[in-house]
DNA sequence: TATGAATGAGTATTCATTCAT
DNA sequence: AATGAATGAATACTCATTCAT
């Protein structure tokens, strides 16, 4: 039988997921480390036992979101994409993951991705990955030779970033669901007619 | 002759160039009256002459892009739309005029489309009437009846949204530059091999 | 008619004086800006209005003693040592104008002359320009050869810190009795029957 | 065999030691409970268990150096002044024992003489100790008739002072050659041509 | 039209100290 | 003898806002 609060790493643990439910709903400087404490059952001077500062608990945080984000890239290199034999389901796989990982933490993705100022840092280097596997298709002959992989990438992202916020977070949609109009979308567009392989 | 400042609608014009100058480059909380007036040549109970509040400044930035934003959409409904008589041909046109419009004053986009509590509001409404428009041209058989426009629309503002932050607002690339890969984009992906119209 | 605290530089000028005050009666530390404010009719805002920080406060009082000791001892240089012919009367100079300055502002004496991190530094200064003074009269043969000016000056600033401390700031003896009892002990020292020339 | 730390009067001798050498250093205020305890390998609860307060074990060291000084002094009484059948011997003696007590325990001398609150009590005790004992000589016809003890006790007090935190603990100069030197200065003074007894 | 002067209300952070084990 | 966990109380500093002129 454990009294209450006597094991400092369960407060630890409690400040930080108070703080990212806190710091998600109303960004890093409308929080105040009185509700944190508060609502973590603790004071303000125990909150100094485990965090150096306001700014260290966020920076935590956005650290956790994209140490997880770049384990997800790199262990998706390596499975992800090989099994698969068609562009179009390589896609799928690589979207149905970040939509899945998103969907995971929503407060650490509204930090991470949406919050922090890191989180451009953290777009930027997720155009880039995209943009080196579109290039690497392309190379390969199976994506259309006249796009413009850099800009398709920056679209890429800017339509994960929405659908996230919109459809993900507000559980309108399942990640898989999402990951399959986008893959559509992106693969044969709106016209009319085109040959569908998902839908 | 003219004693310096003393015309009260020149100081209230330059506060509210000023004060969209600071919000888009450090947003609302960041963002000091006390900068904002010594910018602008003025002191602090100055002003409280013109604005309520630092609210009520920020609240008519946005108000001022948020009514922009209406007059565009309300005239190209009538004009922008109707005299193309192509599918594609009439979403460039609109995409052009969003683009356009979006990096006219760029101080006032970062704003309204990215930093106010309203952008939200407005990316909604922006979405509903895209989705609007495309259901349309669906329903006249020119788009695929598959597509589920309601997420095509938001993928197509999570798009603007995000190559307007990276590209337009940047200067790496004209608003006709990205309307037109957007377009492209949209309506024959990436696909090997499809049926180019623009590029 | 001047409404209460109307002027700044008013306000500013009290402010130092209770800083003084209070800095002088509890040291750096004890010293609160909630008393200082409160001592002169303000409230803490105000204080930032004049001052950057409490360190600064303190610090601009402490610059301000040093700035009037080295007037005293660039102007004493001039004028102070040269028209006297005797080596007592022209230490006794130095030691009178060194004694009425510690007693002037006494607040402004025990900050710079003892509370202030500076304070050994000053007194270094000090023992440096009495050492160099000393050296002087002893090459024209009229100081002892065989005393360590070093020590003598390290002596004159000890004395010169206890009697002002126990004797000048307690308003016990005035800045001329302690002038003329330093240098008899340090001319003639203490053993019977010395020639006396000042009592 | 014994664990570590297991010995209370250990634990409670080190905190003596360390807190010593903290306060030393840094000062009452500076010094904070958590640095001492740290230095000492402990925690801060146990800290309470040997004191009851920071200040309490301030005080403990202050009341410590005085217990000394005191016993210093009384012995001296007896066996100091009296063996030796000159002033200046006399003297020389005092100040020797004077000198080396306060440079046995330099961290206890700092916190004893300069920095507690006590210190002035300290120092006034001195100046009483040495007044009387000056007065003594002076009464027996071996010093000045003309001068007033009280100043030249409260001189020579700083005279120590000054020196110790310049000399003593800096370790540039002895105390026997800082006790010489002073019994030279106040003996006879800086005058040309003294008849010298110590150098 | 403009401002010099002032402030109410708020917030992160520190530190000596204690409780239960 | 020792400690992990927690806290009460205090304090420097910030900023939007107002008053009297």
């Amino acid at each position: 039988m454990r009294k209450k609060g006597a094991n400092g790493q369960e407060s630890r643990a409690r400040l930080l997921i108070v703080a990212a439910s806190e710091f998600a709903r109303s960004g890093y400087h409308q929080t105040k480390i009185s509700s944190i404490v508060s609502r973590a059952g603790l004071t303000q001077p125990s909150f100094y036992l485990y965090f150096e500062s306001k700014e260290a608990i966020f920076k935590e945080l956005v650290e956790k979101f994209r140490t997880n984000l770049k384990t997800l890239i790199e262990g998706s290199r390596v499975e992800g994409g090989i099994d698969e034999d068609d562009v179009s389901s390589r896609l799928l796989g690589v979207l149905r993951e970040l939509f899945a990982f998103l969907a995971k933490d929503p407060d650490l993705t509204q930090i991470g991705f949406f919050i922090g100022d890191d989180s451009a840092i953290v777009k930027a280097e997720m155009a880039a990955m995209l943009e080196q596997y579109l290039k690497d298709e392309q190379r390969d002959g199976l994506l259309d030779r006249e796009c413009d992989m850099r800009i398709v990438a920056e679209s890429l992202v800017g339509v994960i970033e929405r659908l996230t916020a919109q459809q993900l977070l507000t559980e309108k949609r399942t990640s898989e669901d999402l990951a399959c109009h986008v893959v559509n979308l992106f693969m044969h567009g709106i016209r009319k007619d085109p040959v569908k392989g998902f839908s």
